[in-house]
DNA sequence: ACCTGAACACCGTTCAAGT
DNA sequence: ACCTGAACACCGTTCAAGT
């Protein structure tokens, strides 16, 4: 059985769930060629081929678009997490998550703002919320259990505590940030991402 | 002499120099109490004591605000780190230096889109942009030699290369960003601090 | 010479009106 | 039942009009 949902309904107008899709595209290809400022309702609306009315009976608000966008970047990057090889040991591991962690920061992390208000307030009651803060527990289990397999691999011996793997995470998205706007215009990123996996590994060596 | 330039300037007005100086106060103001939505030229403009007009002889756009209150941000922080002791050596100097990082990236960190929007265009040109690279080199000169000094009196040996301070500095940035928005939130505050200034340390240790 | 605030072209969001 | 887009209350920015 095919549970009908809000959005999983199909009518002489189309399919809903395909236009929730195709406003998610709109929205993410808007980000991606203009930047925030080219992200306005009335352009999603119209690369999406629906109306700016429409959109609000998918998604709460422009807020609710963003969480949508965010959850699907954590879910893209656990799995490419997920498939990455462990064979090489931590560093070697750190140095092909980074450039995809900053991949998805490029799109994504403008949004922290919004995320803030977001989780600072009641909104955290959203089903769309709720899921993202799922999503992201996903996405930490995954890049831990890929850290501890790799520092099995090569028998590194890590740090103990609740610590480490909220270091890691924060040292990935320290890096992206960096890559993105690029703050360290004198350097290569190349060299920036080599240094920096070896340096997060030696950090959470024992 | 006092050189007499676009901003410091009397008049039957008032004095222009101390306008541009609450007008950054009340744009600050308004970021820290209502965030970034509660900051719009009209707010900032009435609790300044001054029209939305007049805000556009000081400042080209709002863009403008925000490059100036992350320039005095940046001095600010760099002052910080420059009166840090350095007797504990590396590790307790990070943990003194992340609280301080995290108080700024909270105002601020918000504004990265835009610094984005104005470094990766012509608007690099700008005399504020300008300024603010500057001010940006001079911080992590500050934070370079207080790395250095503190490594020194512990005889810690640290691994040379051109990554080593944007390591550290993306470290701090995706340290206050954790902080912030409260990525970690099952997770100690204090032990987070604690744990990535040990941590950054190890990295950048040979 | 300096300052104001109505006016302009937008924006997110809603909802009466259409199909 | 579903969809549209004019309308509303904002926003950043400008500039004719005031002092």
């Amino acid at each position: 059985m095919t549970p009908v949902s809000e959005t999983n309904r199909r009518s002489v107008y189309g399919d809903a769930e395909a236009r929730r899709r195709g406003t998610l595209d709109a929205a993410a290809a808007l980000l991606d060629e203009g930047g925030y400022g080219a992200l306005t309702i009335r352009a999603v609306a119209e690369r999406a081929g629906t109306s700016t009315g429409l959109i609000y009976k998918y998604f709460a608000d422009k807020h609710d678009i963003f969480v949508a966008l965010l959850n699907e970047s954590q879910v893209e990057s656990a799995q490419f997490i997920a498939q990455l090889p462990r064979v090489d040991g931590v560093a070697p591991l750190l140095e092909a998550v980074i450039p995809e962690s900053a991949r998805q920061w490029s799109r994504v992390g403008r949004m922290t703002a919004v995320w803030r208000e977001a989780v600072g307030s009641q909104q955290i009651e959203r089903a769309s919320v709720r899921e993202l803060l799922a999503t992201a527990e996903q996405y930490n289990a995954e890049l831990e259990r890929a850290v501890v397999e790799a520092a099995d691999v090569e028998g590194r011996e890590l740090v103990a505590g609740p610590a480490m793997i909220p270091f890691v995470l924060s040292g990935l998205r320290g890096v992206s940030d960096t890559l993105v706007n690029n703050w360290a215009r004198h350097l290569d990123s190349a060299e920036l991402i080599s240094f920096t996996a070896r340096a997060i590994t030696r950090g959470i060596t024992a």
